[in-house]
Parts: C-alpha cells; structure tokens; sequence
DNA sequence: ATATTATGTAATATATAGTTTACAATATTG
DNA sequence: CAATATTGTAAACTATATATTACATAATAT
C-alpha cells in the first residue's frame, strides 16, 4: 500500500502532528500510512488530500507496475 | 460521500454482484458504497478502479463544491 | 553534550468497515 | 401478468482502521 504522502508532505514543510491536526487523526496513524503499513478509508485519502493540496490518484495511485495494471483503461 | 461508482459500473455493463465477485467484496458493501453510505478502504477503492477501468479521481474525487475546496491546488 | 522536536512502534481499547443471512422491493424479460 | 434477475436494507457477527498511552530512537537546535 505504497504512496507518496510523506513526499508530499514535506514538499509542504509540515511535520506529521501537523498533518495530523489538519486532518483531524493521530500522528500514529499518519505515520503508520506513511509507512504504508496500514490501509487508510476513503474520507482520511481525501482529508489528506486537501491538506497537502494534491489528489487521490497523485497521493494514493499506485505507479505502473507496481501492481496489476491488467485491465486498466 | 457520492462517488461515480454506479455510473462506471453500468457503462461497463456490469452487476452490482459482478461488480462484488471481481474485486472480492459483498454485494451489499456495493451497494451501500454507490449509496454513498459507506467510507470504503483505499485497496477497495483501488480494486473497484480496476474493475471498472478508472481512476481514483475518476470515481472518487468529489465534484466542485460538492465539498470544501478551500484550499485544492 | 544536552535539551527539544520529530518520528517509529508496541499494547490495549474502541469505532466502524465488511460479512452473513434473510427478506422486501424494484426492474426486466418472457 | 407472472417469473426471474437485480437491488435495497436490516440485524448480528467478525475483521480491522483508528485512538490512547507510553516509551524508544533519530534528528535538530541551543
């Protein structure tokens, strides 16, 4: 469950509790994201979207290849 | 939480329950989903894009003014 | 070096996403 | 119309996203 939000994040120069805070979550959380370690729902995807000022598919597409790209479009 | 869900899947011809087997769900989490009554995970969110060839944004990106848009880009 | 700030991670608890079973209601097709 | 396929929804259950508390480590500054 790659991303790129810490890229994003700190191409804002905002620091996890920030983010956090923005989005209404914990810093755990944000982290474990991060990290990809978790598989966050759809309202958190867009919460951190406007925070960092980026999209779904900038934060949350996985890149091609990166898994099955099969079928799409 | 409205998304285009419904909208992607009819144009691929697909049924609520075609829909549920190709991505590893429950019909009735289909359903509540393109009811906009549920908050899917991400990697559902992902497998419905495979399934019916479309991006996150396509299917999930809430539409100007449908929610803040604040500070978006 | 030593505070201070930022991040990783673990354990336990809670909220909620998703399942299962079941039935009703609405298309759709003969 | 009647039969069948498709969708809506409810209740009880299970799995997991997120919170809370706490501690450890990495980085940055004083």
């Amino acid at each position: 469950m790659m991303n790129s939000v810490k890229h994003a994040r700190m191409e804002r120069g905002m620091t996890q509790v920030q983010l956090a805070e923005k989005t209404g979550v914990t810093r755990q959380t944000i982290s474990l994201i991060e990290k990809g370690k978790y598989n966050p729902t759809l309202k958190l995807c867009l919460s951190i979207c406007y925070a960092v000022g980026k999209s779904l598919d900038q934060l949350f597409w996985v890149n091609e290849g990166e898994k099955r790209e099969e079928n799409y479009r």
